[in-house]
DNA sequence: GGGCTACTTATACACTTGCACAACAAGGCC
DNA sequence: GGCCTTGTTGTGCAAGTGTATAAGTAGCCC
């Protein structure tokens, strides 16, 4: 009896990733509170010692969560402006219906989201992390207007161009915030519908053909 | 020596008061983690034991100061629209302005706001009281929506009508957190004119005058 | 001023937490 | 096959947690 429990050796970065993994489903589920060693390690499959191993401690385990969360995301929000061939319009339209969907839209990402930020103001390895997104973000957003708005042989000046990538990752932030928080409030696609045309009228371009007022 | 602590009875409401306070203060510093009831009650003046007295338990206190955060947020927000002799189109521009900057714009009360919201997917007491903070709101935006296009002579149906409340929704949201999280990016009254501008152009309204491109 | 009430303090307790460390065994190497 | 490294487990511990409850006292009423 009181057998020792059998394991197996994984590699360091096998481990490493399911330990980051287990600590995000951890946050999502039950918050930083019950983001607790022993509840990471139970998700894990390992014992709660184990973390220490490959991490000096709680706070760096939640940093680095942090930092791959981060990460994920802007990577997949960027990657659906990779359409080549496609116009500068369309690219744009892709992008926004990209991150006003599935996987993006989620209820647990939000929540990570969510409770990480709430600890940004305090924690400046968190605010820098997220700072660094935010800005890859909105680069993207502004790089895409630009040629936008080229392809319409206007020729915005720099400050103009910054306020348009602002309000646009705006409307998108918001946009994912109310998808998120109450998804079942909206038909599919509906979402991405009212963000490309709020973007479309921030920039000036005029409607393709159906959905016009009056 | 080992004197009792003097202390002053304080009215029920009055103490009440002070204990949400000292929460919300302490969740903003030290998130939900850190918020403790020593904590809390250090910071309130009184003994930790004291809070049995009004909460039944940490639970409570921490849904009543949410409860407490998100009315006062709403509050302030709706009271922008409360201008009368001015037009919808002023109304609109002030609301937007108000949400634009200080005391809205904040970054303790956006540490409140994620920090709460991060754990209203697994908390449905949370998860309601900002449904209904959030409806409301969005319902004030569709009203003065409906009496700015009315006064254009335009007869939007319901569904643009709430698609119009659902994006000017986002654009005020997502410039709020841009503001929040860096506000010091922003010159002031900057995000004010891009959230007006993003609204504006939503709604279809013709600039007034300047500011335009080309 | 004396007494009552209930607001407030202080102490106790069972439990959880992050972390330290010794014991152990999985799997590669010879 | 035996050994050795080190990934992994299990136990222990001090600090801190929310809650329970006894003890004390501030302030009002008479």
């Amino acid at each position: 009896m009181n057998a020792r429990r059998k394991f197996r050796r994984e590699g360091e970065e096998r481990r490493r990733q399911d330990l980051i993994e287990a600590t995000l489903d951890s946050v999502a589920e039950y918050g930083l509170q019950g983001a607790t060693l022993r509840t990471i390690a139970l998700r894990a499959g390992v014992t709660a010692g184990l973390i220490r191993h490959y991490f000096p401690g709680k706070e760096e385990l939640l940093q680095e969560a942090y930092t791959a969360l981060v990460g994920r995301m802007t990577e997949q929000a960027k990657a659906a402006l990779a359409m080549d061939g496609a116009s500068p319009r369309q690219r744009l339209a892709a992008f926004v219906t990209a991150n006003l969907n599935a996987p993006i839209v989620d209820a647990r990402v939000f929540s990570l989201w969510a409770t990480f930020l709430g600890r940004a103001s305090a924690d400046p390895t968190l605010a820098r992390a997220h700072r660094e997104g935010y800005l890859g973000f909105r680069n993207e957003v502004e790089a895409v207007v630009a040629e936008v708005l080229a392809a319409e042989q206007r020729k915005p000046d720099a400050s103009q161009l910054r306020h348009h990538a602002i309000a646009i990752n705006a409307i998108i932030d918001g946009l994912w915030i109310e998808g998120c928080l109450a998804g079942e409030m909206f038909s599919p696609g509906e979402l991405a519908a009212i963000g490309i045309n709020a973007v479309e009228a921030e920039l000036g371009l005029a409607p393709l053909d159906q959905f016009q007022e009056k």
